[in-house]
DNA sequence: GCCAACGTTGGC
DNA sequence: GCCAACGTTGGC
């Protein structure tokens, strides 16, 4: 089991529309280190999910459906891949990005030494140390 | 709105 | 292959 963390920036795609939609296709990823994360992700991994840029929090976890397959929004014959994700459930309290970079624990944190990364990888205490700060 | 970080592009 | 220019992301 491994676990990771995803960024979307709430305007763009949110954890509510994440709910509604009862998980989704991780499409649009345009990096080849965050691809090479997808590609490493296998069903039943756990994933934080952020909201960038205007809320700047942790708001929910959510699980790897299945693994990574070609990117249906990029042309045929593209590197890119994308991964279904499902959700799990909401954190009853979203964990702020000052909290995280608050939290010593956390210093290494892929999010704050890579902040440009849409697909992190965590280590498993990163990921259990943030649910608990999130109230589960 | 600004700026730092960083990936990509293109000239040489 | 190097590096400057440029675009994008995301925190502040």
């Amino acid at each position: 089991m491994n676990y990771w963390l995803v960024k979307s920036e709430a305007e763009a795609y949110s954890w509510a529309q994440f709910l509604a939609d009862d998980g989704t296709d991780w499409t649009g990823v345009r990096n080849y280190q965050a691809r090479n994360n997808l590609n490493a992700m296998r069903p039943g991994d756990q994933v934080l999910f952020y909201h960038s840029m205007t809320e700047k929090a942790v708001v929910g976890v959510a699980e790897v459906a299945a693994p990574a397959a070609p990117d249906a929004t990029a042309e045929a014959g593209s590197p890119w891949v994308a991964v279904a994700l499902r959700p799990v459930q909401a954190l009853p309290r979203p964990v702020p990005l000052a909290a995280i970079k608050a939290d010593e624990r956390l210093a290494d944190l892929a999010l704050l030494r890579q902040s440009r990364l849409s697909v992190l990888p965590l280590r498993p205490d990163e990921f259990a140390l943030i649910a608990q700060l999130g109230g589960l």
